[in-house]
RNA sequence: GGGCUGCUAGCUCAGUAGGUAGAGCAACGCCCUUUUAAGGCGUGGGUCACAAGUUCGAAUCUUGUGCAGCUCACCA
């Protein structure tokens, strides 16, 4: 029907695809807002028919813009008899161009009233119903333009999403970081414990993986004297899909020269209450009926005291790595292992127990600090504790938002880590860090103490627009083919 | 990867003692000059996700497959 709509007004020569451009002076939103400056004068706007609503001898079109509807009002007076009778052919899901002056109607509803309307693209296609819109998560994802189209939600979050990522870049532009791009294709992916997607180059008849974290590369621009440099894009982890998690996923890791961890803390929590106040007005936002609070300073707990506060149990009094794993059977945490028992250190267990006990505690924005060596290979070692590191992970929500540390500058001590490393993943931990000898290369050229952290952006973007899945927040998440 | 749930008209959803498939909106036709989920009268529209099985007969029961959502595990 509809095709045989636009076959005819091609065989009529008014041809929508025909046309090139349209003169957008004004969009619904401005209208509305400056209506008394408005009214009465022409405007000329462009947008979706939404609804099409036909008295007889007059019509009421909603039209949709980037901001929002206007009402259409439009008469055989206003636009002529033939241009009035050609319109009414015209569909919901039409893209238009309307000029006429801004009016409102017996019933206060600020409109249009049409002098010239010239139809711009004919949807072949219907939208879905405009009461109960589109709700079918699969379609909602799979063909995210109707999302868009029937859902403001959906355009709102993903306009709050660019003023967090824009809240961000003025965050650290303006203290003088470096914004850098990182290799996305590479011979090794490091940097963190995921596995990685492979492919190849044809040209250089070589195996690539696509990168993991972009962390073994900026710290060789602090090597090479940026002192301040970020890198805000996509990672990507062979990893499963579920409501935090999507394969490919935006991540900001940024590195300061002469800082340490806890330098990172005041910026993470500063730089993210900047960027909530920029995109929802408020440090405080409602997050799935709970109010989460991210204005600075964060609560600062150890690892080991929030094991005692919400496990009971107190790792500062377990001396080895054999009363550790007694502590473990005990308590039940063989389950939360990786590893088999007796291969686990006391960090190992520390970390279990943590992840038992204590993260499921943390609503509001809280800082964990000082993680155990073992599972910290890239970080430095707390001053009079080897088996701690200098790292801390923020938490909101029970979720991991960022991770950061004092970095490990100590090329000796880095190449043992990676070795470390190397051992796991022939017991089978297919996760382990890789070894990048050029890392531990540029270490020897010597890299200044270093603050750094990774920001999970699309789970900041989640909690400052309230939505639940990943999926929300990311326009065209990672789907299987249906057909 | 495990468990649970869903898949019926373009959209939102009904539809089991197994018996020729329904509503609202959308579409099509007619009426209506300030409506707004406009209204009134009329009409058309389906490989019930896919495949196999049970049965005289399957949207409905059984098995398998696909996709999706939730959830647990894994994973930061």
């Amino acid at each position: 029907m509809r095709r045989e709509k636009l076959a005819k007004l091609q065989a009529e020569g008014r041809d929508p695809f025909a046309i090139v451009t349209w003169k957008q002076t004004h969009h619904s939103k401005e209208i509305k807002e400056n209506f008394e400056a408005l009214e009465n004068k022409d405007v000329s706007v462009a947008g979706r028919v939404m609804s099409f609503r036909d008295i007889g001898k007059a019509a009421f079109i909603d039209l949709q813009d980037r901001d929002g509807r206007i009402q259409v009002y439009l008469n055989a007076e206003g636009l002529g008899d033939e241009a009035y009778a050609h319109i009414k052919t015209w569909d919901v899901g039409d893209i238009i161009g309307v000029e006429g002056y801004v009016f409102k109607t017996r019933r206060g509803e600020m409109s249009i009233h049409a002098e010239k309307m010239v139809l711009l693209t004919k949807a072949l296609e219907p939208l879905p119903e405009k009461f109960h819109g589109l709700k079918d998560p699969e379609i909602r994802y799979r063909r995210r333009y109707l999302d868009l189209v029937m859902n403001p939600q959906v355009m709102d979050t993903f306009r709050k999403r660019t003023l967090i990522i824009k809240a961000i870049r003025e965050y650290l532009d303006s203290r003088e970081y470096i914004e850098v791009d990182t290799p996305i294709l590479s011979t090794i992916a490091s940097g963190a414990a995921a596995r990685p997607f492979v492919t190849k180059s044809n040209a250089l008849n070589l195996q690539l993986y696509l990168r993991i974290a972009t962390e073994l590369y900026l710290k060789r621009c602090i090597v090479g004297g940026m002192e301040r440099v970020y890198d805000m894009g996509k990672n990507f982890r062979n990893e499963g899909i579920d409501s935090s998690h999507n394969p490919e996923f935006t991540m900001i890791e940024l590195y300061q020269a002469y800082a340490d961890y806890n330098d990172m803390m005041e910026l993470c929590e500063n730089m993210i209450a900047f960027a909530a106040e920029k995109a929802t007005g408020s440090a405080k936002v409602m997050y799935q009926g709970t109010q989460i609070d991210f204005t600075p300073p964060w609560r600062r707990l150890t690892m080991t005291d929030s094991v005692k506060e919400y496990g009971g149990i107190d790792f500062s009094a377990v001396k080895t790595d054999a009363e550790a794993q007694a502590l473990a059977k005990e308590k039940g945490l063989e389950h939360e292992l990786k590893k088999k028992l007796k291969d686990c250190t006391k960090g190992d267990i520390l970390n279990a127990a943590f992840e038992k006990y204590a993260e499921e505690h943390l609503i509001q924005p809280t800082f964990i600090l000082d993680y155990p060596t073992d599972i910290s290979p890239l970080t430095k070692q707390k001053p009079g504790d080897p088996t701690m590191t200098e790292r801390f992970e923020a938490f909101v929500y029970a979720r991991e938002i960022a991770n950061a540390y004092s970095e490990l500058n100590d090329p000796i001590v880095q190449l043992d880590r990676f070795l470390q490393q190397e051992r796991e993943k022939e017991l089978g931990d297919d996760e382990a860090y890789t070894l990048d000898e050029d890392f531990v290369s540029s270490l020897e050229v010597g890299m200044p103490p270093t603050g750094g952290m990774g920001i999970g952006i699309d789970r900041i973007i989640m909690f400052l627009t309230d939505a639940y899945s990943i999926r929300d927040v990311i326009l065209f998440p990672t789907m299987k083919p249906n057909n």
